[in-house]
DNA sequence: GCAAATACATACCAATTGGTATTTTTCTAT
DNA sequence: ATAGAAAAATACCAATTGGTATGTATTTGC
């Protein structure tokens, strides 16, 4: 890698990490140099803007990213009732990445600027969609090999779960330990045991 | 009530609005004496600084407000599948109060203050509390009617609505529009369903 | 080895931020 | 009616915001 394309990179990853703790809009560029040591002259060489670096940490970083490592958990035993609630019962408990008092990234940013600007939304929209077509995926082939009612609706199914974690994740924020999440996965067993 | 009585809950009124719309830690102060007429002055003359303000908000705006018509709702029939759902549904599909592309006042609020600050983190606890309670109550009361099953832990049970209720709010932002609320719903009744 | 493009540094800027100090107006109790 | 308190208006402030202009250093292609 370039010298030119570390700096960028290491612009990013603090980038996020403030945006991450902070929130986007409450993250100032001064904070993100400060932080780097990057200057002001190279942070405006490499992105136009602010909003064009948000779209960069949004694409570049969140987008694919452990990407391979949570299909493989999606497909781990082929029933999706175990698969689902093992790769989220990861994330939720066991994920380095992600701090209970500081939520879901991309819940984060989904709340905050959705409604701020809709280029955000799209972009965050494109990688949402990603998770749900893996976990749609992994109940459509539960449901071929007998795993799932037939009656299941597997999109219905995914935002229902999907909407559950993020839902989960700003609990765990409130109360600012993992109690709730111990309490959401019992019930998300249950759930899924009902898909059967 | 006294004139300063009614600048106070202008005030309080029209911040509340814009917080909505466009996060707390980006609506200024000077937004809110901008849009309301109110001058500085009288600002801090009600509130030492703004973070009171914010307090105020949420406990004298947020709490208790509409808090008796949602009661209600969860005791119409006796039957918590069925209330559960039209409460969920009417607050997601017919409010008046909340558009779906700024999502759930609460949810947004506890997102972004839980972790910048924890004072604010226990009071929407507290407010959160409130609706956790109630919702209880009314599976409590469906188990001893025999509407649901025994082993159904009601406390366990709301977690996973409320969850999916801020999730989907979530979801609805991102897509600007009720398309996926719809779908949330259809899942809602099936998992309602299922306790039964 | 050197010119030109790339990459980074420094110093600045107007606008906005939450907040204060001070004055003026309005209400209220006697 | 009037003194004193409550309520509101005005003018200001230092710090922070995203961004720019202009410079200097470092690569890169030839």
């Amino acid at each position: 890698m370039s010298k030119a394309a570390a700096t960028r990179l290491t612009i990013l990853q603090k980038a996020f990490e403030l945006i991450y703790t902070n929130g986007y809009r409450t993250t100032s560029i001064d904070d993100i140099i400060a932080q780097t040591g990057v200057t002001k002259g190279a942070f405006y060489y490499h992105f136009a803007n602010k909003d064009e670096m948000g779209f960069a940490v949004i694409n570049e970083l969140l987008d694919s990213s452990s990407y391979a490592v949570f299909e493989a958990m999606l497909h781990k035993t082929g029933n999706p009732a175990q698969d689902i609630y093992g790769l989220i019962k990861y994330l939720l408990l066991d994920s380095k990445e992600m701090v209970v008092e500081y939520g879901c990234p991309i819940g984060n940013l989904t709340q905050e600027l959705s409604s701020f600007n809709r280029d955000f939304a799209n972009a965050l929209m494109q990688l949402s969609s990603h998770w749900q077509k893996l976990m749609e995926q992994s109940i459509v082939n539960g449901k071929k090999a007998g795993y799932i009612r037939a009656d299941v609706n597997a999109r219905q199914v995914v935002y229902f779960i999907i909407s559950g974690y993020w839902g989960i994740r700003n609990f765990g924020k409130m109360e600012g330990n993992k109690n709730s999440y111990k309490i959401w996965l019992k019930e998300l067993k249950n759930y899924l045991a009902g898909l059967q």
